[in-house]
RNA sequence: GCCCCGGUAGCUCAGUAGGAUAGAGCAACGGCCUUCUAAGCCGUGGGUCAGGGGUUCGAAUCCUCUCCGGGGCACCA
């Protein structure tokens, strides 16, 4: 519908540059609106205020040339000028008509297009450390990122789902000590747990696989696990010196084999959780993309070894340093440290570097905000490899913060003092928790209040929207128990008896939901789709109360049911592509 | 100190490739169920778009300064 005005618009400019009135270089962009107010028309365009300084003209005095070129249309009714110089259309009524049979017949690929012409794109999004259950935060990117994943398939793009497995590092080596603690904890030794370990319920069970398997043969003493490690912050040491030692003498006591074999327990334990939370939440990968096999493969040396070999790399103070700096970052970074081993940072551009030698067209990183110091640096390693940096987009959601009785929830992983997202799962259910998570734009602070959420009150939009679709599913019920029939390809006949203004309000939204995917799948905005199936649900509650669907006359009835038959199919594709499900009863 | 995000109604938020009179939900107040689900609908009140300056036909939207809130600035991951 837009483009076919776009169509005429563009038509007119040609005419007029033909004629001279108009520039033949001036550049020009068509841009068309809906209109607010019904009394501007459909649709609107400023391409005369746009383009009035080129042709020299006053705005008004360009407008009506323009509208004198314009092609005559079916659907066009009249176009005016108003205000400084707005081109406004008016289409006849069957054009909006013409929605409905659209809907109809295209039903759940209504919304859906080629826009995105096959070209692939790998989104990365989660990838939480695997040192303990996801919490309310990993959510929200859970549910963006598969949405936005959704949404870019929707619009014709090949989506690659990713999850980044941290399954190397420090952070692993202080979960896998924190298990042969609590172990030796089982097996009966007393000791002071250090504060930087994993402290969450979790480990204990872990700790408690590692027992009934082993029993006590992985036993060793407390005191000889804690023979020369420095003291712990609480006794005035180190917290880190004193973790780093215990990791060690664990290490050690463990022998490799064993050592492995605990650290990989925890890993896959923690992982199959995560999995399994996800998939219950309606979020699917195609991969899970292991850190560790990028150091097994040699990967990351050969990232090291390309930047070197570029000239970008210096030694200093024992370390190699990548120079950054040179390429926008604002200083120079460590890739390998002085003791050999390489850094994170150097797996992430061995990783950034496997994604892009993969041939993506686009490659999407949905990280949290607190990551975006980071983004500059991962750029520059791109760049400095000769890669095209501009192929990565870096989507940072802010933070969710979560409040309780109205008091902010303090979170941690390592203190183990955390909602899991399980428990928001299973307490304010899946629909309620993927529509709230992806209800406000990604920059913007989330306040997460866990009552309102919690209750079970039409407080929460999505069972505002959902009551819609289930409402329209009774009306469907109620035909055969009263008796009465829809013909719809007499409804398709009779559109035009589709004339009160709810019913204009509804066609208008329909004709306009390819257009808000659209848009929020190039955006990467999943709210503006909510925003929209809110508003739909509204008119169609609006609808609902104002007229009598089942009505006695045939051809109204038929036409009714056809308009409110394609409501309730534009409300589950939404819905859907929002991985919340639209139930045909409440 | 530097960098990123935000500041719009009492609360939570939409609205920014400049556009016509700034919108919604919740909360408050007043109405609507013998009729397709009242998890709904209708109505009323509510604004210095944080503040100053600038750009122009036109600024919540762009530029600049200031203030306030959140986050980030490792040889951690």
């Amino acid at each position: 519908m837009k483009s076919l005005l776009s169509d005429l618009l563009t038509t007119a400019v040609t005419a007029l540059q033909e004629q001279g009135d108009l520039p033949a270089d001036t550049p020009v962009t068509i841009n068309l609106e809906r209109t607010r107010e019904r009394r501007h028309g459909d649709f609107a365009s400023n391409l005369a205020m746009v383009l009035c300084k080129a042709a020299r003209v006053r705005p008004r005095e360009l407008a009506e040339k323009l509208i004198a070129a314009l092609p005559a249309s079916e659907q066009v009714d009249k176009v005016e000028i108003a205000g400084p110089g707005f081109i406004n259309f008016f289409l006849n009524a069957s054009a909006w008509h013409a929605t409905v049979g659209r809907v109809l017949e295209q039903a759940s690929a209504y919304g859906r297009s080629q826009r995105g012409e096959d070209k692939s794109v790998q989104v990365e999004f989660v990838s939480a450390n695997p040192t303990g259950p996801l919490h309310v935060g990993h959510g929200r990117g859970a549910a963006y990122g598969a949405t936005v994943a959704d949404l870019l398939e929707a619009v014709g793009y090949r989506v690659h789902r990713e999850y980044y497995v941290n399954d190397a590092g420090r952070q692993m080596d202080i979960l896998a000590t924190s298990v042969y603690l609590r172990y030796l904890d089982l097996c009966g030794e007393t000791l002071v747990f250090p504060l930087n370990g994993y402290k969450g319920d979790y480990v204990w069970d872990i700790a408690a696989s590692v027992h009934r398997e082993h029993g006590d043969a992985l036993r060793h003493s407390a005191e000889d696990v804690f023979r020369g490690v420095p003291a712990d912050e609480a006794e005035g040491g180190d917290k880190e010196a004193h973790i780093d030692a215990l990791i060690r003498r664990t290490r050690e006591l463990l022998g490799e084999a064993h050592y492995r074999q605990t650290f990989d327990l925890a890993l896959n334990t923690i992982l199959d959780d995560i999995r399994r939370d996800l998939q219950e939440f309606g979020v699917r990968y195609d991969e899970w993309f292991s850190e560790r096999s990028l150091t097994e493969n040699g990967s990351v040396e050969r990232a090291v070894q390309r930047l070197a070999e570029a000239g970008h790399t210096y030694e200093e103070k024992g370390a190699l340093w990548f120079r950054s700096s040179a390429f926008g970052d604002e200083k120079d970074r460590v890739i390998v440290r002085d003791n050999g081993q390489s850094t994170y940072f150097a797996s992430d551009i061995a990783y950034h570097m496997n994604k892009l030698e993969r041939g993506y067209e686009r490659v999407i990183d949905i990280w949290g905000a607190d990551h975006h110091g980071y983004v500059p640096r991962v750029r520059a390693a791109l760049t400095a490899l000769g890669d095209d940096a501009t192929r990565l987009d870096v989507l940072l959601v802010q933070f969710a913060i979560l409040y309780r009785h109205g008091e902010r929830v303090q979170m941690s992983t390592r203190s183990g003092e955390f909602v899991t997202l399980r428990e928001l799962r299973h307490e304010v259910g899946n629909d309620a928790a993927r529509f709230f998570y992806v209800m406000r734009k990604c920059e913007q602070h989330m306040d997460f209040d866990l009552d309102l959420a919690k209750s079970q009150s039409s407080d929460n939009p999505v069972y505002y929207i959902q009551y819609a679709h289930a409402r329209l599913a009774s009306v469907f019920r109620q035909l055969g128990e009263k008796g009465l029939q829809w013909d719809p390809a007499n409804g398709a006949a009779n559109l035009q008896r589709l004339s009160e203004s709810h019913e204009d309000a509804l066609l208008v939204s329909l004709s306009r939901y390819p257009e808000v995917v659209e848009s929020a799948a190039l955006s990467h905005e999943p709210h503006q789709l909510a925003h929209f199936l809110r508003e739909l649900a509204n008119e169609l509650h609006t609808y609902y109360n104002a007229h009598q669907f089942l009505v006695e006359d045939a051809p109204l009835r038929d036409a009714r049911l056809n308009l409110i038959a394609a409501t309730r199919q534009v409300l589950a594709n939404g819905l859907g592509l929002l991985g919340v499900s639209a139930p045909d009863s409440m």
